[in-house]
DNA sequence: GAGTGGTCTAGACCACTTC
DNA sequence: AAGTGGTCTAGACCACTCG
């Protein structure tokens, strides 16, 4: 491998195995080569690629088990990786997630800009539901540009389970990584209090999101409503 | 360096070091000695050294400035490194602190069996403000054993500026990690609401947190309602 | 036992900052 | 020029999992 750029080996080769998983030359849950197969394959040692790999485990792309190998992820949703924790209590559990609708819309000028489009593109609106043991807990919104995700089905999203990142992955080829997230406490209106079947005004914890791929495009914008009144929200670990 | 207790050497330095930093060896922003000086005291490469720095820095007890060092990283709370920012916008700001006050209260069965301590024990109660340009935006209550702090003194924090978690290591040894954070929204209530110059009911964002020091011991429990109406709270990177 | 990830070394060189 | 962090190698051995 080349110091192309002057870009160090390692990131190189991080480029490399994403790129490699992005074309899903390895499917989710198989295994990657060895280390030192990869090693081999890229021109550099395995320390190396261990080092690329390190980062990748971090971002959750990959996973490891010692002793048996190093996989490709699975991609789930940030909410779906989160968990909804009894106020006094100890474990939490991670919510289901339900598909309510996708429509097509058009973006306003403040959405246009975030995610880079010209006002008035075309986009997607998504919207989920997340049930905890049934109940209903929260409500999300997302938004994704028409451009990039053309002929987005929504009998295709059902089939993910309402897994709009694993879509985003298997049918378009995006793979979205977290964004940061913004928190918020809002009063409940018209919309959030029907469907998450709370009174108007209450207070909802709103997370406000912006997904970008691998190459720091903005991608997916999503706001979601919580209802934490008996359950607090606690983010998955990865940023 | 020998295999204790079949550690890896490079978890035993990251021991080391975090000992000396507590020790007070090397103040704040002051560097260490370099990686291979390192890797002398404790017979062992600079290569493992490093690897024991790359997770202290990634926990925020160090920080790295190549061509000059690594050095010792200042203590500030959770919330003062998290950022506020306008709904639409880019920039975020970090809030000040100011502290309100600091009382000797008694533990409920509830909060000693989370701080592991027995039914009444006693407690420091410390509340803080928190503002943006001048503007309160947040309240903070902190809870902490007052045998591992005996002596509180409120002079004292008023001397380091509110900063509670540089109080517990200056005087008292104990270097607090960022414990992980829940999130709710709740409705004002009549201390919240006069505090934070809201009206009863309206929604906060409310921040719970339980930290550790590094030896995993829960040392400070800590609950913090925000306004969120015009700014929403980002976290800081770090988990 | 074979194959994988996980750790570690000694030594090298590069990139950056400071004097 | 000297000293620091940052990268990289080749090779070694350990710890774990699985057939």
């Amino acid at each position: 491998m080349k110091k192309l750029a002057a870009q160090p080996l390692y990131k190189q080769v991080i480029r490399e195995v994403m790129t490699a998983v992005e074309a899903g030359e390895w499917q989710e849950d198989e295994s990657l080569p060895s280390e030192i197969e990869l090693g081999v394959r890229f021109g550099v040692s395995q320390g190396t690629v261990r080092k690329a790999l390190d980062s990748l485990v971090a971002e959750g792309v990959l996973y490891r088990r010692q002793g048996v190998g190093t996989f490709v992820a699975g991609m789930n949703d940030f909410l779906a990786r989160g968990h909804f924790l009894p106020l006094a209590g100890a474990d939490g559990v991670a919510p289901k997630i339900e598909l309510l609708g996708c429509v097509r819309i058009h973006a306003g000028e403040q959405l246009a800009d975030i995610l880079g489009l010209r006002r008035g593109a075309a986009l997607w609106q998504v919207r989920r539901l997340l049930r905890v043991s049934g109940v209903v807990i929260g409500l999300e919104e997302m938004l994704l540009p028409e451009a990039g995700f053309p002929n987005l089905d929504i009998r295709r999203i059902r089939e993910l389970k309402g897994n709009l990142r694993e879509l985003c992955w298997r049918d378009f080829g995006v793979r979205l990584r977290d964004g940061e997230v913004r928190y918020r406490a809002v009063a409940a209106g018209q919309n959030e209090a029907r469907l998450l079947m709370v009174d108007l005004n209450e207070p909802l914890l709103q997370l406000v999101r912006l997904a970008r791929d691998f190459e720091g495009k903005p991608q997916v914008w999503s706001v979601a409503w919580l209802k934490t009144e008996t359950l607090a929200f606690e983010p998955a670990p990865f940023a």
